[in-house]
DNA sequence: TACGTTCATCACCGGGGTGTAGTTACGTGT
DNA sequence: ACACGTAACTACACCCCGGTGATGAACGTA
């Protein structure tokens, strides 16, 4: 059945912004892998959770912000040890080397003041904001289709 | 003779910190390019003015912030934009694909309220410092060598 | 004229993908 | 219960970027 245990590759790529190809590449090269399914050969399929979906969202962010893949995984794997914070209110700071999950703007400006070299700060509020909007999204598209089949030939026709 | 009008490639990386392959493929690819002298086939010598230092060397500390030359690219056109700006003062902020020069530290707090998305901050300050005291340190090696070579050999004698 | 710098050129490598053509498993209709 | 179509994953060949190493060619200078 159509039960959705977690999210499908397709669907992730249509939820953070990237390609299916980046998807799985970022798989096979394990940036990020799904928690929930593994795929076991050609057919099955892979079950992305939440949390992922995030993770991917922030890795995405990165890229857009001009870091590359190398900083982004340094990133994800400071963003994993950080565990049980409320990421919604959060600040993800790259300094070089070291990366810290900031909890507090006080935190952040702390961090700039002194630091020489590249800072890199990114808000995680903005973030899952996104995340959850393009979910909201995919499933009203998702009862779309599957309620009012007729609907739709309404509107094509 | 070896009257110094600039910088030489060599010279450039050791103050820079980059490989000469790095220099040589920045200057093919025209992310920067000697601004004294350019090469005019084998045998001829690349100038780089202090200013190109700078240059290099804030792309040299984006790179090792985790940026990738592409965002480096885009950065060193803002920050030749910004014409006659008293650079230590100031810091360079990217954001997304918009970039800018911040003068005070309030701008650059004003920029991360508010803001979603990444964004990278580096201070001028710190990398002028370091490129003069790179220059300096080369001047003192070289004078050591020019003036006293008896020296030199008591040293290693 | 011989030599040592300095630069140019070329072939090549690894990272980060992409496009296309298979290969399955799932879900479904019968 | 079974065949079938299709959605999803895999494998492979290929591309571009950012370099690197080796080699060769031009200077200036002794």
């Amino acid at each position: 059945m159509g039960e959705t245990e977690g999210f499908r590759g397709p669907q992730v790529c249509a939820i953070v912004g990237i390609t299916y190809r980046q998807l799985d590449y970022w798989a096979r090269t394990g940036l990020v892998r799904p928690s929930l399914a593994e795929a076991r050969g050609s057919g099955t399929q892979r079950r992305y959770s939440y949390r992922d979906l995030v993770e991917l969202k922030v890795i995405k962010q990165l890229l857009d912000g001009g870091l590359s893949l190398q900083a982004a995984r340094k990133a994800v794997q400071c963003l994993r040890s950080d565990v049980g914070a409320p990421l919604s209110s959060a600040a993800l700071v790259l300094a070089g080397n070291k990366s810290v999950v900031a909890h507090t703007g006080e935190e952040v400006i702390d961090l700039l003041r002194g630091r020489q070299g590249v800072l890199n700060v990114v808000a995680m509020g903005g973030i899952v904001d996104e995340v959850d909007g393009a979910i909201a999204e995919l499933a009203k598209a998702r009862a779309r289709r599957d309620n009012t089949p007729t609907l739709a030939a309404q509107v094509s026709g």
